[in-house]
RNA sequence: GCCCGCGUGGCGGAAAGGCAGACGCAACGGACUUAAAAUCCGUCGGUCGAAAGGCCAUGUGGGUUCGAUUCCCACCGCGGGCACCA
């Protein structure tokens, strides 16, 4: 008779909502108690439901959580609702809902599937972040980078008072663009003498270019730049949104469009989110995804004067072809400020034979002659209507355009042509490079195309003696590694990382040069033409400049509206809400003001929430900050992977700024992370039908089939008449049907017939969908998570395939019937407080021991395979002695918590065994007296002997090669070294 | 193209450089049953052999080692990330 986990699971869920039995303590009440703050990625309530992925997630931190309590730690495991953002509004339009109801009907449902799956979180600290009471500190972190900035000399956060102090007290002065740099001189700049000088004090700006150079500075600002515009979803995206030229959410185009938009400044974090990284327990590869997603490159910046000679050819040179017609520069020559270019190897500058300008930049209408602007324009204009995609897929052919302007390398005076080439990207680095054909890719591509010369200055390691390249030497391909300068007077011979150094200070006393840093990372796009997401606690005048509204004014509740879709412009949905946008303030002393329509993005919420577990309920502060101290940082952190450069990212920017204002206490939030591996579909069968008949899939197949069957794309059931004349037929197979077929003809083992078996991603199109709630209906919840867990490492990708749970179902139905018996039978008679059996004991203490070690190493798959062999072990047994039953009930209790509860209550005991110590492991109980040692000739095992434990080796080694398998294999033969590798083997290596 | 991870039975997967295949699924044989389900006992990488036992096996080929699934090199295949970032 199984037991009733319907029934069983159904009342421990309610038992622990009503005890609260799984309530963190708040650090007065804890005690010495050692704390562990144990999160989840908290899910996305979408109209779907859980997910097996979702499932596989809590389960894994749910039995950390579970386990931890059990040895007695006070453990932060909540959860909550990251539920602002695209996809609810999207799906709110199309069905005509709101999203406010839609949000609460799915979270509704989310809340239900979790409790039914038994996690244990701590439910009074439910987060939703589309709740006034929590978003209302999402506005308030929001005032805090409004009101800071990134201070240059402290390299951190400040108040933005401080910024004005320090400008007031003119230890800072106002660079030429705007930027904030320290006084170089503390006397007063009119120290400096024979200098022209670029910055100015606080003093003497006028009182908008004081309010600009502060605004300029604050950690969030307004630009207007080119953004990723969507057009299918009505709003602009965050660089990290945007997925191959499509936006992430839906897959619509995404094309780039001037706007005013709220920015971020995480730039200024960028050295600091690359270096934290070390301290982190991450995955390496999630660490090397983010430093390659800020992607610093250290470099130079070497500044190229625009030839200003009269005599200038206006046609492309090439080789062998001689200057042809001179004209005159175009007006304002004389003025032409020098052209600075961004390089990470400034030691190939002998090596650079031409210059390319982005498109866009500004100074290709300077310097362009006037017979060459209407090819140049049309350039322009032809790459600047290229999208992002069509941008990408071109990349393969270099395209550009000789400006007709030439540039002086520096290093050499010497002239060379500037083109201008959608290569070059004027949102990185200078948006102008120097090409050096020989050591770069693609500029050897765009030289071989333009047919521009190639000049070799590097070589490699290697061969430096021995093949000195000249400048004439045809290269067949770049050489882009480091090796030795050559051809290059004033580093010849140098290796590349000297040469680099060197190249740069002998320039840099010209003042030609510098060392530079520069980053892929772009600040981040913050604002959203949408309606279901924080309002901007900002006002904006009719020059829409911002004001911060005050905190005594959080939240700015989003206003109910009726027709909350996109306008389909540049205009948010909230521009419609014409009341919600008057704002009066006795605080401003100024009429006109509105609203900022914008709102924040998804990612706002997400990024603060894990602060907001410790203290949720507080109307205070965010946070308290002794419940923050106590509980930071997050101990455990798991979630999928596909938030690596988002979520993860702006979460640790957030938590800098903060700690750098004072807010918290640690400099990373998540000290430990975890990515579960991904849960794929069944896997899929196919083989392939000739003629009705089943033949080889191998070379016999139609080529076509073939592809089709190994590219995954489902052709089955489909005839096809091949050339042959034979009707051709892909057909799937269930993982039954190939099974059956094992002695047939189709035979996965048989090398001549190969089915292709495959599994592909969960996918409602593909049908392969494991719903949690149907797998919870069907076998209860203790055995979906046990098998969740039992399919692999945690880490790893593995292919869901419900046909195996069965075996989770059969061990907690064995688990039953030998701690409670059938029903039949006298229940409670089967559980004695007698002795346990000495081996079985020292099984016991090993199971308690390894199940311990797995659960803290994340390994479940091994840890239940454990708990499962000691089942194995006691089936059978007319009597259990007590204690066993009671460890194996306790160590199953993480995983299986609802049966394991209610065997405890079987056991006798009347509470909850959550709290309950865990069995703790006898090391004297561990070890044997006598052991089973392999013995191996050569490596190889040929028998086995038993001898004492602590048996000496002489002793070993005798008895070794007097066992019987092993005589033979020393007979007539020298032995030529004896190993005895303590308590594990021995090996006798003859000749 | 570059970077990272992974290749072990029919399947999911185990193995601090030391007995390859723990544990589960599937399959097969048996017990119980009128029967089925459930349960219990047993077999279960390939190959040769009646058996004892031998040989071959952790993607492929080399290397280090007394000994390699594990470490090193090269190649092949799969998965993921980045992709004109100068």
């Amino acid at each position: 008779m199984p037991y009733n986990f319907t029934a069983i699971e159904k009342k421990w869920q309610k038992y622990w909502l009503d005890h609260k039995t799984f309530a963190a303590l708040d650090p007065a009440e804890a005690g010495g108690m050692p704390k562990s703050y144990v999160l989840d990625m908290f899910p996305y309530p979408s109209g779907a439901g859980l997910h097996m992925g979702h499932m596989e997630n809590y389960t894994a931190t749910d039995i950390i959580a579970r386990y931890q309590r059990m040895i007695g730690m006070n453990v932060l495991h909540p959860t909550g609702w990251d539920a602002f953002g695209l996809p609810a509004e999207q799906y709110a339009i199309k069905t005509n809902r709101h999203p406010r109801e839609l949000t609460e009907t799915n979270i509704k449902n989310f809340r239900r599937q979790i409790q039914m799956a038994g996690m244990s979180y701590d439910w009074d600290r439910e987060v939703d972040t589309t709740d006034p009471t929590y978003y209302k500190w999402t506005q308030w972190i929001f005032l805090q980078l409004f009101n800071s900035y990134f201070d240059p000399m402290n390299q951190k956060a400040m108040p933005i008072g401080h910024l004005v102090n320090e400008l007031m007290n003119e230890n800072y002065v106002v660079g030429p663009d705007g930027s904030v740099v320290t006084n170089p001189t503390q006397e007063g700049m009119e120290a400096i003498t024979g200098e022209v000088r670029t910055e100015r004090l606080w003093r003497e700006l006028s009182p908008e270019e004081q309010r600009d150079t502060i605004d300029g500075q604050r950690l969030a600002y307004t630009d207007e730049i080119p953004v990723n515009w969507c057009p299918g979803l009505g709003t602009v995206l965050a660089n990290e949104e945007v997925i191959d030229g499509k936006s992430e959410v839906g897959g619509f185009p995404v094309e780039k469009r001037p706007l005013r938009q709220w920015m971020l400044r995480i730039t200024a974090y960028a050295d600091r989110l690359i270096a934290d990284l070390n301290q982190l327990q991450w995955p390496e590869s999630l660490k090397e995804m983010q430093r390659n997603w800020i992607g610093r490159s250290v470099g130079a910046e070497v500044d190229f004067e625009v030839a200003t000679v009269a005599a200038t050819p206006a046609s492309p040179p090439r080789k062998g072809d001689a200057g042809v017609a001179a004209t005159e520069e175009s007006e304002g020559s004389d003025e032409i400020d020098p052209i600075t270019v961004f390089t990470t190897r400034p030691d190939t500058l002998y090596g650079a034979t031409y210059m390319v300008l982005a498109p866009e930049h500004p100074l290709v209408d300077r310097i362009t002659p006037a017979e060459r602007r209407e090819t140049i324009e049309a350039y322009r204009t032809q790459a600047g209507s290229k999208s992002d995609r069509d941008r990408m897929t071109d990349a393969k052919e270099k395209t550009g355009e000789f400006i007709g302007a030439y540039a002086i390398n520096p290093i050499n005076d010497e002239k060379i042509p500037i083109y201008i080439a959608d290569y070059v990207l004027m949102g990185y680095g200078t948006g102008a490079i120097m090409a050096v054909p020989a050591h770069d890719e693609r500029d050897w591509e765009f030289a071989k195309k333009f047919d521009i010369p190639i000049k070799a200055v590097v070589a490699p390691l290697s061969s430096t003696q021995s093949s000195v390249l000249s400048p004439q030497s045809s290269l067949d391909r770049p050489f882009t590694n480091e090796g030795v300068a050559i051809n290059s007077p004033i580093i010849n011979g140098m290796k590349t990382e000297e040469a680099k150094e060197h190249i740069t200070a002998f320039l840099a006393a010209d003042g030609v040069a510098h060392r530079a840093i520069k980053y892929k990372l772009r600040d981040w796009l913050f604002s959203r033409q949408r309606y279901w997401g924080e309002p901007f606690p900002i006002v904006l005048d009719e020059k829409d400049q911002a004001y911060a509204i005050d905190e005594s004014e959080l939240p700015l509740t989003l206003p109910p509206m009726e027709d909350f879709k996109p306008t389909g412009t540049a205009a948010p949905p909230l521009s419609k809400a014409k009341e919600w946008m008057k704002y009066e303030s006795p605080r401003i002393a100024m009429r006109g003001l509105v609203r900022e329509t914008n709102t924040m993005p998804q990612w706002a919420g997400s990024c603060w929430y894990y602060l907001r577990y410790c203290d949720p309920k507080n109307p205070d502060r965010f946070v308290d900050p002794e419940k923050e101290k106590y509980w930071m940082p997050v101990d455990l952190y798991v979630g999928g992977v596909e938030h690596a450069v988002l979520h993860l990212l702006y979460a640790r920017f957030w938590h800098k700024v903060l700690f750098d204002l004072g807010h918290v206490s640690t400099r990373e939030p998540f000290s430990r992370l975890v990515n579960q591996g991904l849960i794929l579909g069944e896997v899929e069968y196919r083989g392939v039908k000739k003629d009705g008949e089943w033949i080889a899939y191998g070379e016999q197949v139609l080529p076509s089939i073939r592809s089709a069957i190994e590219s995954g794309m489902l052709i089955s059931a489909e005839e096809i008449l091949g050339s042959d004349g034979c009707k051709w037929q892909v057909v799937s197979l269930s993982a039954e049907e190939v099974t059956k077929r094992q002695d047939g003809f189709v035979l996965s083992s048989n090398p001549a017939i190969r089915v292709d078996a495959r599994s592909f991603k969960m996918s409602k199109s593909r049908g392969n969908v494991a719903n949690p709630d149907e797998i919870i209906r069907d076998y209860g919840a203790d055995a979906a998570r046990l098998y969740v867990m039992y399919m692999g490492p945690l880490e790893q990708q593995k292919p869901w395939n419900t046909r195996d749970i069965v075996g989770m179902v059969r061990f907690l139905n064995a688990v039953w019937r030998n701690l409670v018996g059938d029903e039949e039978k006298n229940r409670v008679a089967k559980i004695k407080p007698i002795a346990i059996p000495e081996a079985l004991d020292r099984q016991m203490h090993r199971t308690i021991k390894k199940v311990a070690e797995d659960i803290a190493a994340l390994r479940f798959n091994t840890g239940i395979a454990e708990l499962i062999k000691l089942n194995n072990e006691i089936t059978g047994m007319e009597i259990i002695p007590r204690e066993l039953a009671e460890s194996l009930t306790l160590m199953l209790a993480p995983f299986a918590p609802h049966i394991a509860e209610e065997l405890w209550l079987h056991l006798g005991h009347t509470k909850t065994l959550a709290r309950r110590p865990w069995p703790t492991f006898d090391p004297a109980k561990l070890v044997e007296s006598t052991m089973e040692l392999p013995v191996q000739v050569n490596g190889k095992l040929r028998d086995k002997i038993t001898v004492a434990a602590d048996a000496e080796e002489a002793l070993i080694l005798e008895q070794a090669a007097r066992s019987e398998k092993v005589v033979p294999w020393l007979a007539g033969k020298t032995v030529k070294k004896k190993l005895y590798v303590p308590k594990k083997l021995v090996n006798f290596v003859v000749g």
